[in-house]
DNA sequence: TGTACATCAGTGAACGCGCGTTCACTGATGTAC
DNA sequence: TGTACATCAGTGAACGCGCGTTCACTGATGTAC
């Protein structure tokens, strides 16, 4: 990794071939697995050269790290937008919209090719954990400056804490739904709304 | 892989070393992931050649599998212990029991080198996915004979849908506790046990 | 509008390296008498 | 208890292959006048 960080691509052409390596990467992980992906094959794919993926990423990693930008970004989209929906309505508004949130983020997920593949090879590679570990940490501290004006009282430890919890379950389960047919995507959402939203209610409730 | 399985090990020198060979590659599991660990690090850092590894495993992937199947029948030993302590007490009993299944859950993950990466890469191969989801329907159907008993009334699917999601939180938990390290793994243990609580005797509660 | 030039996008071929795995073998341990 | 033999455990050296990456280059696109 001598170049660091590469020069974004300047015309219409090149910012095409830079998706497509992109998706590729994401189909290419849920065929053969972070442990078999590699360049050549990423590029073989792509119908582009080997040395054409190394002009828009500067390692093999920094392929895998834009997947996952990309597809955090995108999750992010869906939290702001809820957020701007239902966060001037306090606590009580939030509580009872989880479940939007959990099933929009699971068609933002849904859309996206190899989605899952690309959330547990962040997870299974150590030089590229720290990726979705910030992305988490920086749900939970949105869902923090939204709740902290209502929460006066509360430790905001306990608070930071309570909500990173949420988000690690919320994540887990939208990841289940992808491996286990026999339950039903509405279900699960529904649950998993049911157990977070006294969690969060639970809070208020300390006065 | 022309050969399916190995002959296990016939003197204590064997065990200990295919044992050896286990430890280590849990530890290079958190080192260097999934896609850097090779058969040939694994033998050189536990200080054998590496035909000697092919003695005990098929290939790399049998590695992996024998690897992750020995944590999870550590945590399987966990469960059936618990169970044989809480089930006869019914529904109630386990509900209020929820939080030592999970604490003694994640001693047992800590006690074990490399243990989240060993998971995590379980999740992130495709040849090896299916081990995970295996054990983790185990454990639900295990916890369903435990339940169903009590709960004639339910759908028996609903309850395996709930106990089954029930579980993927509580493995979810128990990775994060290794990665985040803001938060006190008391207080997560303790604030997943009060999320899952209701969700099981809120089924008791439907007659 | 045409053309000269600068910059951007992508190629063909190859590099050194470590991978997973195997062959033919030696040393260690257990067993029968 | 000693020894001959069978089986088990582990080694040294190498194999073909595909990996990540780079070099020197060509073709495509945009820009200035």
């Amino acid at each position: 990794m001598t170049l660091a960080k590469r020069r974004p691509p300047q015309q219409a052409r090149a910012r095409h071939t830079q998706g497509r390596l992109l998706d590729v990467a994401g189909a290419l992980l849920a065929e053969v697995g972070i442990e078999r992906i590699s360049t050549n094959m990423i590029a073989a794919r792509a119908g582009v050269s080997p040395p054409a993926l190394y002009r828009y990423f500067g390692d093999k990693y920094a392929v895998l790290e834009a997947l996952g930008r990309r597809l955090m970004a995108r999750q992010n989209d869906v939290l702001e937008a809820w957020l701007a929906r239902h966060a001037p309505g306090g606590i009580a508004a939030m509580a009872d919209h989880i479940g939007d949130l959990l099933a929009e983020n699971a068609a933002v997920t849904r859309a996206e090719p190899g989605a899952v593949w690309i959330l547990r090879a962040l997870h299974a590679t150590p030089r590229l954990v720290h990726i979705r570990l910030e992305s988490h940490r920086h749900v939970t501290g949105r869902l923090v400056d939204a709740c902290a004006p209502h929460l006066a009282q509360v430790d905001p430890e306990t608070l930071w804490a309570r909500l990173r919890l949420a988000v690690e379950l919320g994540f887990a389960a939208d990841e289940m739904l992808y491996e286990e047919q026999r339950v039903s995507a509405d279900a699960v959402i529904a649950d998993v709304a049911s157990m977070l939203r006294p969690a969060l209610l639970g809070l208020a409730g300390r006065a």
